[in-house]
DNA sequence: GCCGTTTTCGGCCCGACTGTTTTCAGTCG
């Protein structure tokens, strides 16, 4: 799958036209940059097909550049960029505070083509003298270089929430502002998150930026007004709050929830509409029509609401203008939890421990799905130990009557497409998540083989984690998600929505491209403590944007009785 | 460079904060 190094190159080819003042064509490329990353199907398959033009932002001069990208591994457009432009411009612009306009005079005045040439020339105290640059600016940008590696690192959603709940509750506590609410990618649920979006209102902006600032106790300001805020913490993180007044609350959480290509999109159809859509309310003229929540902007721009979760601008507005926003499944349509572990496998808690959590979340059934056959890093069961489990299944299932314990198993999928587990085993238990632990470094058929091949055994109920991606420290395998879907629809396995903060697996894109083949979905938290069956919460929200139902997720339902 | 239930040409979101400016450009959300 190429779309990331694609959606790169084109990013890439805006910022050189960007330095070089080309109007709209930046924008245009960024677009389709955006478009790309987030795409379900392999750029490859789609160019093979001839249909690069149907990407939304895609038309016959990108569909060019891409095709060209694919097929000979470089672009001759981004050189001649490149040779009119000799710098290195995404390096430059990684740099905080530096964007196009400086980055080119930069050029033109001293010379500076990299970061070494930028470092040298701060410290030399040769910037201060450029035309509209000056000391401070200088020393921004020493600044800026320091905090260079930190910047482009997105967190799991399950590390970032708990952090950002945790701002929003002192904000809330100190009594300096009204109400506080999460925004920006945390509250569209994103997997992965770039910063901290905190939204307040307050009549006395002031005090509530100083409550912010004492409990933040952050290691770097970057900008603070009467209006916003923003600071790096300790740990690195970036955090942006933004105040308002509590009658604007619906339309500022409307403007900092995003997505940006949302908001763009939304505003046009306000201009389309001769109105004017901003962070302060939806204007007719000079007049607020709408603006105290987010629902009555939505409704005077006459559409349905649309969750936080499907603002991605990926047709979601044509949808609230029809009235036909699907119904999502909720947290609360969860009725249990197909994959925990215990401490017969990894787990760190009793079988007990783990029911008892889960009796307390509300659930009706829980699947223990210990890891079972030679994985040694997962000390999984051998059939002696799985027995003796079984065993206590049974006792602590006659203690807790009110839940549904299930006898599962997470079996490896060996290279060979084989189980790592006896039939005879497979065939008595209640239900197997199969999953990849072992060999991730395969050619992207034969990974294919594996996984369908693994799929063809009886009484499979999940493919569990079925990228094997692990957010900032291990790529996805290579595999053709396509057929891995058409293999789950085919022997009725559900693909899982892993909703461990490292893995958060399938993410959004995925998750979306296979339910709209009609293939079901299992959300669960891969738990191996009993507070970690509440990541539950993480994986609805990546479930939502991929626009599931509680019809598409199978343990949204009641336990059938097994046939 | 892309796009279109008013358009195949003429638009392309809108505002806060900063630094360097005598009135605003640049960067960022
Ligand atoms: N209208 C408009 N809104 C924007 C723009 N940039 C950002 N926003 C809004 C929508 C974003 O979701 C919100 C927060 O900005 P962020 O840069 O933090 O983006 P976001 O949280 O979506 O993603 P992230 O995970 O932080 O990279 O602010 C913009 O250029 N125009
Ligand atoms: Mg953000
Ligand atoms: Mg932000
Ligand atoms: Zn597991």
């Amino acid at each position: 799958m190429k779309n990331q190094e694609v959606a790169d190159l084109l990013r890439e080819i805006a910022e050189y036209l960007e330095i070089t003042d080309v109007p709209f064509k930046p924008r245009a490329y960024q677009r389709a940059a955006l478009v790309i990353e987030t795409l379900a199907e392999p750029i490859e398959d789609i160019w093979k097909a001839g249909k690069l033009e149907d990407i939304p932002s895609v038309g016959e001069g990108i569909a060019k550049k891409i095709a060209e990208y694919l097929e000979k591994g470089k672009s001759a457009y981004l050189k001649k960029l490149k040779k009119e432009l000799p710098i290195d411009a995404d390096a430059l612009l990684s740099v905080g505070g530096l964007g196009p306009k400086k980055v080119k005079i930069l050029y033109k005045t001293l010379n500076i083509k990299n970061i070494e040439d930028l470092k040298k020339a701060a410290e030399q105290k040769k910037i201060r003298n450029i035309e509209g640059f000056g000391e401070k600016t200088e020393n921004t940008i020493l600044e800026g270089i320091t905090f260079l590696q930190k910047t482009e690192n997105r967190i799991s959603l399950g590390f970032a929430l708990p952090l950002a709940e945790s701002l929003k509750d002192q904000l809330l506590a100190s009594k300096r502002v009204h109400t506080a609410e999460i925004a920006g990618s945390l509250r569209r649920s994103k997997e992965t998150i770039g910063d901290i979006d905190l939204l307040a209102a307050s009549d006395n902006p002031k005090r509530a930026v100083e409550a912010f600032l004492t409990i933040a106790a952050p290691k770097a300001l970057l900008g603070k007004g009467e209006k916003k805020c923003s600071v790096i913490l300790t740990s690195g993180m970036q955090v942006d709050l933004r105040i308002v007044k509590r009658e604007e609350f619906g339309a500022a959480l409307q403007y900092f929830t995003g997505s940006k290509s949302h908001n763009i999109a939304l505003r046009n159809k306000a201009i389309k509409k001769g109105y004017k859509l901003n962070e302060y309310g939806l204007f007719k003229r000079n007049k607020r029509i709408a603006g105290g929540t987010e629902d009555s902007i939505y409704k005077k721009l006459g559409m349905a609401f649309i969750p936080p979760e499907m603002r991605e601008n990926l047709g979601e507005i044509q949808l609230a203008e029809k009235g036909s926003i699907p119904p999502l499944v909720k947290l609360k349509d969860i009725k249990g939890d197909f994959h925990t572990h215990t401490i017969y496998s990894d787990g760190r808690a009793s079988i007990e421990e783990m029911i008892k959590k889960a009796e307390s979340l509300g659930y009706s059934f829980i699947g223990i799905s210990d890891h079972f056959g030679h994985l040694r890093i997962a000390n999984a069961m051998d059939e002696q130990r799985i027995k003796k489990q079984w065993k206590e299944i049974n006792a602590v299932q006659k203690k807790h009557p009110k839940i549904k314990i299930v006898k599962g198993a997470e079996v490896n999928i060996n290279k060979d497409g084989s189980l790592d587990i006896p039939p005879a085993v497979l065939r008595s238990l209640d239900y197997a998540i199969i999953s990849v632990h072992t060999n991730f470094k395969m050619g992207k058929q034969e990974m294919t083989k594996r996984i369908c091949d693994a799929m063809e055994h009886e009484n499979i109920l999940v493919l569990g984690h079925p990228t094997g991606g692990m957010i900032g420290e291990r790529k996805p395998y290579e595999v053709d998600f396509d057929e891995v879907v058409l293999a789950a629809k085919q022997h009725n396995i559900a693909l899982e929505i892993n909703s461990q903060s490292k893995r958060m697996d399938l993410a959004s894109p995925l998750a979306k491209a296979a339910i709209e083949q009609g293939c079901r979905v299992s959300i669960n938290t891969d738990a191996h403590y009993p507070d970690s069956l509440e990541f539950m919460r993480f994986g609805v929200g990546i479930a939502r944007r991929a626009w599931a139902g509680k019809a598409d997720i199978i343990n949204a339902k009641e336990l059938k009785q097994k046939s």
